[in-house]
DNA sequence: CGTAAACCTTTGACATTTGAAATATTGCTC
DNA sequence: GAGCAATATTTCAAATGTCAAAGGTTTACG
């Protein structure tokens, strides 16, 4: 009968369920992580090529381009999601290229603070132009609306994965 | 009347798609570059404590899992999205552990071709269970659906990168 | 005050990454 | 069959990345 037939309809779901959407978030992830590989590998060739800077070094003066009094190496640290030492590093480069200048502030000498120099600012701004350009260029195919949703869902991806974590992290 | 209302909205709307939407493409990349950020950490975090295994020696040994006759190093770079000669030194390393070995088929003496040896397969089926269920863990709190529906969408966007590339390359 | 805990950055060892140049081998062409 | 383009991998220098340990500095507590 109808009862029976639809009985066996719901097995399926539930087959499908369980096997079909057993590996669905590995799929998401393997595909997120080759996209992510993919646009990185062009925006770093292009960062190259026009500006002969790396993605790193664009990263870092991202976040000090729009806090003009500098951020401590421990605060770069976080916003880059880039372990201490290796921003050590990154500073130390930048500011032989003259990019970047540090400073210990007169109350707490444990601390250093880098910042954009003019000419570091003036770079950036040309970079930064370039690259939102860049982006706009390379997702020109994908309808605004996805882009819009796609920003919403991966937002709860990335607080899901927050909630998660083995170690202590936020948001 | 309506008419000059609706053309008031539709400035609004115009005016709105311009600047609003303007960096769209750019949150929406900033925000897939810090969740894949956050993911790989924290995958790479389990990878090192339980299995003392990095990311890309897990990513590199992923693909010859599931080629038991093994593929040649510069198709390892294609998959992995590795360089070449970085291919060479994660081998190397996977070799000197036992996990993999290399050799050069009669044919053709330009190419090596490096397979999963029995340890190797043995430890990688252990990795990708834990690997899979770790992915699953992290996403729990995302809905099926949206989970499917991102697959789809980052397909988009992996798809109109493709086609905007400065160098030539594909899907 | 004096010491221990907490904080911030640097250093060191090693692995990964890129890009370009160097090697080695094969295949094609005249 | 000698020369040369095309393939395939390796090597190299420089940058980025992790983690753990070490270095200073500051704060808090007894």
């Amino acid at each position: 009968m109808a009862e029976s037939e639809s009985a066996t309809v719901d097995l399926e779901i539930i087959v499908r369920g369980a096997q079909e959407g057993k590996k669905q978030e590995l799929r998401l992830w393997l595909r997120m992580l080759s996209t992510t590989k993919l646009i990185s590998q062009e925006i770093r060739r292009r960062l190259r090529n026009e500006f002969g800077a790396t993605l790193p070094q664009f990263d870092l003066m991202a976040q000090l381009y729009r806090e003009h009094d500098g951020l401590r190496l421990g605060e770069l640290s976080k916003r880059t999601m880039v372990t201490n030492g290796n921003v050590t590093g990154l500073v130390e480069r930048l500011e032989t290229d003259g990019l970047v200048l540090r400073e210990t502030p007169d109350g707490d000498r444990r601390v250093t603070v880098a910042k954009l120099t003019k000419k570091g600012d003036e770079i950036f701004a040309a970079m930064a132009a370039a690259h939102e350009g860049w982006l706009r260029e390379l997702m020109a195919d994908v309808d605004p609306t996805i882009i819009a949703e796609l920003w919403k869902d991966i937002g709860e991806v990335k607080s899901s994965v927050n909630n998660h974590l083995s170690g202590a992290a936020f948001d």
